[in-house]
DNA sequence: CACCCGTGGCC
DNA sequence: TGGCCAAGGGT
């Protein structure tokens, strides 16, 4: 096993002078507020989450507050953070939590895996920010700066792979307090200088020990990254109708609702059930359409 | 494993 | 201008 330079000590002095400021990591912070946080801020951006994060901690500082306001009105509070069935899995893991946990978010990552809409990553994030546990977070930040500074592309792989997760585990200080503070600091690394486009390198207090830097920092050069399409696509046409949802008080009509989608059949009628099926939307007695009660 | 799921900002 | 990207998870 050959040495690898230490990328600890620079990275964590680098992390106590750079880190952000953000609410979900205050001294006063609790695991529903981590939760919370974590599960807004899969494929969403920090500045966009931020707003809303402080709205539902105001609303429903529990897991049994949010349980009680019920799926409607987390889609509304939701707002246009996007993939709203994240808000559905909040709440039905809030469920969980007041039924089975006494109201405390776990704080083990294998039972908050078992949770609705917790997955590997948000598990070990939720562990190690909220409950000062030794996990390997890895997210897309952890996965592109080790690529960089370990190995040496420019762009980690499509898929995480097994030898990634060997990697993040290794490079994982063995002391618990220095572990957490080192996912946190790999994550904002990746978010603040390290990032996908436009790397600041000169800012990297790992820029004397990268491997992407030493190799004269190549262009991404595997497969083009398939971009997501969006004009015409049934999540465009979902997220019309749940937007149209939310910005009306009473329920929409099948013509409403399809109208809203701005797709043509038999498309936007598919979106419609889909949206049924997926709980995002319901019907009313006299067959209108709401969110979800 | 491949694909689906929203949204908006940026270079 | 538009492809690319953002603290992923579920199926």
């Amino acid at each position: 096993m050959p040495e690898r330079p230490d990328l600890t000590g620079p990275l964590l002095a680098w992390f106590d002078a750079h880190a952000r400021d953000l609410p979900w990591r205050a001294a006063d912070r609790t695991g529903w507020g981590v939760l919370v946080s974590e599960v807004m801020l899969q494929q969403t951006p920090v500045a966009r989450v931020l707003p809303v994060w402080q709205e539902w901690m105001r609303r429903w500082p529990r897991p049994s507050d949010l349980a009680a306001a019920g799926p409607g009105e987390a889609v509304r509070a939701w707002g246009r953070l996007g993939y709203p069935r994240r808000a559905l899995r909040l709440v039905a893991a809030a469920e969980v939590i007041r039924d089975e946990h006494g109201d405390e978010v776990p704080a083990d990552a294998e039972t908050l895996r078992a949770l609705p809409g917790i997955g590997e990553y948000t598990a070990a994030a939720v562990a190690a920010f909220a409950f000062g546990r030794r996990e390997v977070v890895v997210d897309t930040n952890v996965r592109r700066v080790e690529a960089r500074a370990v190995s040496g592309p420019a762009l980690p792989a499509p898929s995480y792979s097994a030898a990634e997760r060997r990697l993040a585990t290794e490079l994982l200080p063995a002391d618990r307090e220095r572990s957490v503070r080192w996912n946190a600091a790999t994550m904002e690394l990746g978010a603040l200088v390290c990032t996908a486009r436009a790397p600041r390198c000169g800012e990297c207090p790992l820029q004397d020990r990268c491997a992407w830097v030493a190799a004269g920092s190549p262009p991404h050069d595997g497969p083009p990254r398939r971009g997501q399409r969006w004009e015409g696509t049934d999540r465009q046409a979902r997220g019309r109708i749940v937007q149209a949802l939310r910005e009306t008080d009473g329920t929409l009509t099948r013509e409403q609702a399809l109208a809203a989608s701005g797709a043509p059949e038999p498309q936007a009628e598919r979106c419609l059930l889909g949206l049924l099926t997926d709980g995002l939307v319901e019907q009313d007695e006299a067959g209108g359409f709401t969110l979800p009660q």
